[in-house]
DNA sequence: CGGGCCGGTTACAATGTGGTAACAAATCTT
DNA sequence: AAGATTTGTTACCACATTGTAACCGGCCCG
C-alpha cells in the first residue's frame, strides 16, 4: 500500500512519513500542490493525505484535481477545526479528515480505516471467513455450513466485514462506527441499532448471541474458535 | 507504568516524582536534554514528560527524536501559553500539553487520560497477569486459572489493574482512588465499595480475602507469590 | 468499660447502557 | 409511479453500573 503525504511542514512531513512506515506503508511525500500533483502522477499512491494550505497550489484545488481523475482515498489534514472548511474537503470529495494536532496513532487508524472502506468497494472475490462464519463480500451474503446464505444490507455487510477482519478481538464501538460509517455520520445508537439488525439476522437466537459478543462499555468481538494468542 | 519526567528545574523535578509516585508509577528523572534521551533508551518508559526549554538539547530536539524512533506518548511541559510553540510540540507528535503552573492532580489526570488514550487503540496483549489471577484489559475479564472469566465493570477493571501493576506492592488508599477515578471524584467511601464489589466478584470466599490484601490504615495490595524477592 | 474510628456489609436511589420496537425519510426496484 | 428495502431517528424498557447512606462489628485508646 502506498501513500502520498502532502505536507508543507518538513518537520510534520518527516513524522507522517516515519509513522506511516512504521505501520507498514510506502511513502512518498511532496511538500506543495504541484509537486503533489506530480507525485501523484508518478507514483500512483493508494491513498493520499493532504495538508490543505500548501504553497504554489493549494490543497483544495490539489483534492479537486486527483477527484477528477480518480477516486483515490484522499485524508485531508486540517489545523482549523469546525467549520466550513471541513465540510468543503468532504464535500470536494476527500475521505476523511483529521485535524491538528493528532497523534501518530489516530492516524494510522484513519487511514486503515479508509483503505479498508475503499478496497472493500470493489466486487472482488472477497471471501472472509472463520470456522463458523464467512461473508461473500461481493454478494453482500453471510453463511453458515449448513444454512443458507443470508441477504445482508450495505451497512451490514460493512460491520460484519469489520468484524471478521478482527475476528476475537473487541473492537471499541467507536473504531466500528468509524470503519462503518466513516468520520462523518455515524453514532453510537446507530451503531447500536446496525447490531441489532445485523444480529436478528445471523443469530440463530438473538436473545442469545453467539457470534457477536458485546463488551459493555467497549465495544462487540466476533466469536472466534482460532483466536490468537498473542503473538 | 513507567515515566520519564525531563525537567531542569531540580525542584519542580522532585515535585513532578513525588507526585507521580504516589500516584502508582515508576519514574525515572532527567535534568537535560541530552539525558533524556540516554534516559529514554535504557529505562524505555511508557510516557515522557518533558519540559521545552532544556540545556545541552532542548525539548523540540528531544521530542523530535523520540518520536522518530517510536510513538511513546509525549506530554509537553511549557511555561510560554497559548502560542505556536504548543502547537509545534503537538505537531512533532506529542499527545498533550500541560501548561506551567499546573496543579498536580492536573498533570496525574493528563498523564492517565494520554495513557489511557494510547494503550486503548492496539491489539497489544492486554492481558495482566500473577501466577493466580490475570486480566484481560480488552474484555475487562478477570480469569483464574481453573474458572470461567468473570466480567468485570469499568471501574473494577481498572482497580484491579492497578493492583496488578503494583502487585505484591501496598497502594494507599489515595492512589488508588485517584488511580481509579481520575484527579476529580473519587472517594475513600467508594473505593471500599469497590473493592467490595470487585472482591465478590474474584474471591472465592470473600470472608477471607485471598487475592486483596487489605492493610489497615494504609491501603490494599495484590498477593503475587512471585513478589520481588530482593535481586 | 465505653466511645469513636475503620473497614466490611447491606440497602437503595440515580444514572447509564444495551436491546427492542415502531416509525419516518431516503433509496432502490420494478 | 408504486412498492419494497434500507437507513436514520426516536422512544421505551430492563438491567447493570455507580454513587450514597446507613448499619454492624472489631479494635484501639483513654
Amino acid at each position: 500500500m502506498k501513500i502520498l503525504v502532502v505536507e508543507d511542514d518538513l518537520s510534520l512531513s518527516d513524522v507522517l512519513a516515519f509513522t506511516l512506515r512504521r505501520a507498514g506503508f510506502d511513502v512518498v511525500t511532496a511538500h506543495d500542490g504541484l509537486a503533489a500533483l506530480k507525485a501523484w502522477q508518478t507514483a500512483n499512491p493508494n491513498l493520499v493525505i493532504l495538508d490543505l494550505n500548501l504553497p504554489k497550489l493549494d490543497g483544495m484545488s490539489v483534492c479537486r484535481q486527483i477527484r477528477s481523475q480518480s477516486d483515490t482515498p484522499i485524508i485531508i489534514l486540517t489545523v482549523r477545526s469546525g467549520d466550513e472548511d471541513v465540510v468543503k474537503g468532504l464535500e470536494l470529495g476527500a475521505d476523511d479528515y483529521v485535524v491538528k494536532p493528532f497523534s501518530p496513532k489516530q492516524l494510522v487508524a484513519r487511514v486503515r480505516a479508509v483503505l479498508r472502506r475503499a478496497d472493500a468497494t470493489p466486487a472482488t472475490s472477497t471471501v472472509l471467513a472463520t470456522a463458523h462464519l464467512s461473508l461473500d463480500r461481493s454478494r453482500n451474503e453471510a453463511m453458515r455450513p449448513g444454512s443458507p446464505p443470508i441477504r445482508l444490507t450495505p451497512l451490514e455487510a460493512r460491520l460484519l466485514e469489520t468484524l471478521l477482519l478482527n475476528a476475537g478481538h473487541v473492537l471499541t464501538a467507536e473504531a466500528l462506527v468509524d470503519a462503518v460509517w466513516g468520520a462523518e455520520g455515524g453514532d453510537r445508537a446507530m451503531l447500536k441499532q446496525l447490531v441489532y439488525r445485523l444480529r436478528s439476522k445471523i443469530e440463530p437466537d438473538p436473545s442469545q448471541p453467539f457470534y457477536i459478543e458485546t463488551v459493555p462499555g467497549v465495544g462487540y468481538a466476533l466469536t472466534d474458535p482460532d483466536a490468537d494468542f498473542p503473538g
